[in-house]
DNA sequence: ATGAAAGCGCTAACAG
DNA sequence: CTGTTAGCGCTTTCAT
């Protein structure tokens, strides 16, 4: 391996005059300067970030910490965002999946401290997350997709009470007054807010909420299925479903499917979190998309702030959704069920 | 920051033994070693991987460069099954996606040098990657989906070629002679391979390959749209078309739509790559699956049989892929074309 | 079995 | 403007 010395040998300058031209120091004679260059190209030198990050503390290097790059395309945006600001301002990733595994999480959040990374991008795996030695440490935090209280962290969300609202004012609209929700885990504050937004909704529409139609499901695929055999199983079925993300969604698209019901005359659907294969699914489904990518950026983009010296309050950064209205959702036929669309009791 | 100077001085050893202590080294006094351990969880000491990097000139830390997170769930698969083996070995991964850029590659690769990683796993973007650096500071490099020419690194690629014979032969199978292909830039060996086991398969079965039925797109959705498109517009269009790639595949269904015909009545699809919602698509899509998380823990596995010494010449570990049959590839109905079924005239 | 001390490759005072 | 030198935190001879 060259090292710095051979570069100062072979230039016949000292390794600081080396250093200095490496780190564009102001004052350096640009005939020695490019002396220098001439021995680095010679040799193939490439400076070492572990001995520089050792002497100067700080290491180019962020850790994404999020739950699981495989649950469809949202994290892989995400990722692909923070990536993009991390290229380009000389940054790399260490990429960890916590799988929502507190002690994965922790053992990453060591990591993270070990290797004295400049910056942390999280997703939090739930409530109870630790950022105390992270702050101890002065590495900034920047938490992305879910809040966590008190941390005094920089955060950037999506509103999933806005999106949550935009889906079911959209399915009241449509004509469906019987709406069902199956929604994540309350500790999740995604789950929370979806559920939330949900209910809002529909009390400020006059729609009485039902605990029946409510589903807290896992965010997985068989939970969504699972939930919605539930609500298909019960007396008064709904009309028509809300469902807090995409996994649960396809779960419970096949509930209905195998049910031998139609979407959406016998169940409309929304999701929530757009997928590319969206609209290639008959009917097309209708859904919540949430800005993936441009979380990636924004939280990088607090970090980098946090990195050039900002020092200031905790900044909390929301990003709007935005319905993605297709088929699924389509307002109920006035024709087919007259009875039904016109026999608004609770009104 | 607590040190490890901290740790020996609150021990009342020197930082000698707290470094064999930490490092299990065998000839240590039992009781000064758990007055170590105390030591170190009264300070809440981390060990800096940095410095340790720095001293031992090996960092554990591998590279992870691959071509675009976001392309669906086949590189995240990739990824994960690379994590995992990583995590459980103790080494963490920096994730480069090099969006098929030469340049970006380069420059990754040069991050992985300077970083000093302890190996890589790369997916290259041409055949002109260069691995020269990587080769001469000694870093063990892993190829992961596709080959390289005389670069002597281990290597770990699914059998396309058996693949594209699965698909065509299945297509054959269900009485479709008329069978289109779509591939990918033949300059990648995914996107030749494909194309040659289709050719090759319909030559064995004795069905001539006609150039005009074969479309070489980008492996991109806009690309295998107007490949279809290109297809349709033919004077004798295919009956039946085989997709190199899921992203093309989504293109060709759109193009298929679009000109409202009907699948498989008027043409038969099966893509390669599966994707979880394959089955939810009307009618359900026939894929042919690759073990995508298999291919990363493999390729994890080489890695690091070449950390623990392993020294012998390059191997090339082949994984075979799975035919997904669902009803894109229905056989073709007997009684609509009686004439075309049974006008088997090449036997 | 333990400690003293050197040094991994680099940067940043401090001199000059 | 440039060189000398100390030292980042750790591991590893070399003594003892």
């Amino acid at each position: 391996m060259t090292t710095i010395v051979d570069v100062a040998r072979a230039a016949g300058v000292s390794t600081a005059t080396v250093s200095r031209v490496l780190n564009k120091h102001p004052h350096v004679d640009p005939r020695l300067a490019s002396v220098v260059m001439q021995a680095v190209k010679d040799l193939g030198y490439q400076p070492s970030r572990v001995a520089r990050s050792l002497r100067t503390r700080r290491n180019r290097v962020w850790a994404l910490v999020i739950s699981d790059i495989r649950t469809g395309p949202f994290f892989a945006d995400v990722v692909r965002g923070v990536e993009d600001v991390a290229y380009s301002a000389g940054y790399s990733l260490f990429l960890c999946n916590t799988d929502e595994d507190p002690l994965k999480e922790a053992s990453y959040i060591n990591l993270a401290v070990a290797e004295n990374v400049g910056g942390v991008v999280l997703t939090p795996s739930g409530p109870r997350t630790d950022l105390g030695s992270l702050a101890s440490s002065g590495t900034p935090v920047v938490l992305v997709d879910r809040k966590l209280p008190d941390q005094g962290a920089d955060t950037v969300v999506v509103d999933n009470v806005l999106g949550a609202t935009q889906a079911v004012a959209h399915l009241l609209a449509g004509g469906y007054q019987r709406v069902a929700c199956i929604t994540g885990p309350l500790s999740t504050t995604t789950g929370l807010q979806r559920y939330q937004g949900y209910a809002r909704t529909l009390e400020q529409a006059g729609v009485p909420v039902h605990d029946r139609w409510v589903r807290v499901a896992d965010f997985r695929e068989a939970g969504g299925r699972a939930a919605m055999q539930e609500l298909l199983a019960l007396a008064e079925p709904p009309e028509a479903v809300f469902v807090a993300n995409n996994l649960m969604t396809v779960g419970a698209l096949q509930a209905i499917a195998e049910a031998g019901l139609e979407v959406p005359a016998d169940m409309a659907v929304v999701g929530f979190d757009d997928v590319p294969w969206a609209s290639l699914l008959r009917p097309p489904l209708t859904t919540v998309a949430q800005p993936a990518y441009d979380l990636g950026l924004e939280s990088a983009r607090l970090l980098l702030s946090r990195l050039e010296g900002y020092s200031g309050a905790a900044r909390l950064v929301t990003l709007a959704p935005t319905l993605r209205v297709r088929e699924s959702s389509a307002p109920k036929a006035q024709a087919t069920r007259p009875a039904v669309a016109t026999g608004d009791r609770d009104k």
